[in-house]
DNA sequence: GAAATCATACTAGGTATTTAGTAGATTCCA
DNA sequence: TGGAATCTACTAAATACCTAGTATGATTTC
C-alpha cells in the first residue's frame, strides 16, 4: 500500500486546470468510471464526452493509468495527491520565488488564513523536526 | 514614491509563463524600454518585436503601465513583486491545497531545499508573530 | 431479438498563449 | 538631406487547452 514502483513520476507533466480538478474527484473517490467521475465533478454542467476526452487526454498525457478489461474503463491517479502537490509547488517555487522555499513560505503565512494555534503547533513541529535532521 | 493609489489591482489577470519572465525583468530593471527588457532577459533568442508583442498584450491586460511620452515607450510592472507571489500563492493554494496554507507550508518545508538554520530562524519569528497578533 | 441505453474513439471548433514578421512613421547622422 | 536605424501597430500562425458532438459498437431490457 505505498508508491514505491516508480521509476515513472519524471515524465507526468504538470497537471493542467481542469485536470487537476478531475484528478481530485480521483483522489477522492479512489478508480473511478467516467461515469463516475461526471457526477461527482465539483463543476456541473460538463458534458458526459467532455469528461471523457479529458481522460483520454490525461491517459495519454500519462496523468492518470486505466484499466481496461471492463467496458467502462476505470480511471487512476498515476500520481498521488502529495505527489502532485510537490510538483506543483516545486514549479511555482522556480516560476515565481527564485527557489526559495523561505520566502515562499513566509508570504503564504502572511496571507489569506493566518493559520490556528493548532496549526501553528504543527508548524513548529515540523521546523524542529528540520532542524534535528539536518544540523 | 509608494504605491497607494490603487484601486486597481483586483482586475489583474495572474500573469503567464512568459509574462512572469518579463516582469521578472522589470522588477530588477525598474521601468524600462522593449529594448532594455530584450536585452536584459534571461532566455535569449527572442526575437525583438516578440518582446515587444508580448508588452503590448500585457498592458491590454493591465500587467504592466507605460508612458508612451517618448518615441519609445517607457513599461513598469502594475504590481510588486510581492503582490504578484501573493496573487500565484493564492490561486495556488486554492487549486492544489483547497486553501489550506499550513498544508502548503508544511509541504513546502518538506521539499526540495530544506531551509538554512538562519531561514528556520526567520519562520520562527514569523509564528511567534502570528501567534502574538491574533491570540 | 429489436429497441433503447451506454461506452469509447474520433473529429472539430473556439479561445489563449507564444512567437515573429511586415508596414509605416520617426529619428539619427554622415 | 537622404539612407540607415529604430520604434510601434497590426497581422499571422503554431501549439495547447477546453468543450462537446457524431459515429460506431456493445450491452441491457422488454
Amino acid at each position: 500500500m505505498n508508491s514505491s514502483k516508480a521509476p515513472t513520476k519524471s515524465t507526468v507533466p504538470e497537471p493542467t486546470e481542469t485536470e487537476l480538478e478531475i484528478l481530485s474527484v480521483l483522489w477522492q473517490l479512489g478508480p473511478s468510471t467516467v461515469r463516475q467521475v461526471h457526477e461527482s465533478l465539483e463543476r456541473h454542467g460538463l458534458a458526459y464526452t467532455t469528461v471523457l476526452s479529458m481522460l483520454q487526454i490525461m491517459y495519454q498525457k500519462g496523468l492518470v493509468i486505466r484499466d481496461d478489461k471492463e467496458r467502462a474503463h476505470v480511471y487512476e491517479p498515476a500520481l498521488s495527491k502529495h505527489q502532485t502537490q510537490r510538483q506543483i509547488l516545486g514549479k511555482m517555487l522556480q516560476r515565481a520565488f527564485e527557489g526559495s522555499a523561505t520566502e515562499l513560505v513566509m508570504q503564504a503565512l502572511g496571507s489569506a488564513k493566518p493559520a490556528s494555534p493548532d496549526e501553528i503547533r504543527k508548524i513548529r513541529a515540523r521546523l524542529d523536526e528540520l532542524e534535528r535532521h539536518q544540523k
